[in-house]
DNA sequence: AGATTAATGGCACTGAGGGACAAAAAGAAG
DNA sequence: CTTCTTTTTGTCCCTCAGTGCCATTAATCT
């Protein structure tokens, strides 16, 4: 198998040498000196002291790097969402689960800010932060359609979530022009904008 | 300078032994037997009869072959924005303009299903699509900030950039999924999808 | 001590992409 | 008709990302 660190599950085998944690703090490191293009995965390994080969175990591959445990922190997105009484309406629902996820993930970490940035500014990685989106678009159309009793895969479900995304995000590119402004008050404006742009009919 | 055939434009030096059309029509002929992650530049290469070196002088990478000469063709998704009368409401006239942008690229192309499907179906070009996608919500937050008295990375040219696309990327999705439906109603429909989620209040 | 389990690291390979430079093929000038 | 200029092409060579294979290492379990 190639499935890297059990990460604290079995106690069995060779014990780990390094984490996700410290390879992602040394890239972070080596990226702010030499950009993200401009630092190769060799020079990563060396940075933690492992091979290269091994890092591609814990890493499918350099763009991985930056956004660390995404999918894990999609457990807590969806478990928000279907924690949230059916009396409250549906984009309400969303709206304010998109707030809580993003307010944990600033708190979580401190560092959140320079991760994005590096995400949001880097050609390579905006390209292959779609398969990440994607995942989170899907978190929204399934609550969609569970909430519609439609199908994540119809329309709605999916326009929702393509919505949603397009929101957070403009935020987050405003967020980081802007860094005296709160990413949770960029996101309620970007609705609002979105709310008059559509009414002013 | 890397600048491969000016197309016409001089008479001069060699003259150019293919075009972007005949790559293409060679690539997409190997995608659909091979898939566009099982050809190799060297197939397309020799299926054209040119060098890998070469191949590389007409498209920047591989993944610019299936998008062909998208760039080109904003233009007249600017042109169609900038020829709108001012009296027809904001969004409207941005709607019209998406609708019209689309209309034209499936009339010009009548491959243009085969290409999107091929688009928004393989990981790797989902991926690169986001920095085309890139420009063309560049045009419309442009052509918003114009209307609006706005600069263009203001937050709602880019939000509204970002919702139309999210809006068309849900329609396209859904209408490779579903043939028989119309792109251009597609788009109307999630249009007003989101419109009656808004409004749910 | 020996067997089992799981991680590591070395090696070799494919494939994308780019830099440098000489050769080819056209028109223009003498 | 030859020479110069311009532009494209092809060859060679290099770097880097990513993968498969396999031996090695370091732990636990029996």
């Amino acid at each position: 198998m190639a499935t890297p660190p059990a990460h604290g599950a079995s106690l069995l085998g060779r014990p780990p040498v390094t984490s996700h944690a410290e390879i992602e703090r040394a890239g972070f490191r080596l990226f702010a000196q030499r950009g993200f293009d401009g630092t190769t995965l060799d020079a990563i390994a060396a940075e933690v002291g492992i091979s290269r080969r091994t890092l591609l175990r814990y890493y499918d591959s350099k763009n991985d790097i930056p956004w660390g445990r995404f999918s894990e922190t999609l457990d807590g997105f969806r478990a928000t969402l279907v924690a949230t009484p059916v009396d409250v309406p549906l984009h309400e629902a969303v709206h304010a689960a998109v707030l809580a996820f993003n307010r944990f993930d600033l708190d979580a970490h401190p560092s959140h800010r320079e991760r994005m940035q590096l995400i949001l500014t880097t050609p390579t990685l905006q390209a292959h932060s779609v398969l990440r989106y994607g995942e989170w678009r899907q978190v929204i159309a399934e609550y969609v359609a569970l909430r519609l009793g439609l199908r994540p895969d119809d329309l709605l479900p999916r326009t929702v979530g393509q919505v949603s995304l397009a929101l957070t995000l403009s935020a987050y590119t405003h967020w980081l022009d802007h860094p005296e402004l709160a990413l949770h008050d960029l996101i309620d404006t970007a609705m609002a904008g979105l709310r008059s742009y559509l009414g002013s009919a």
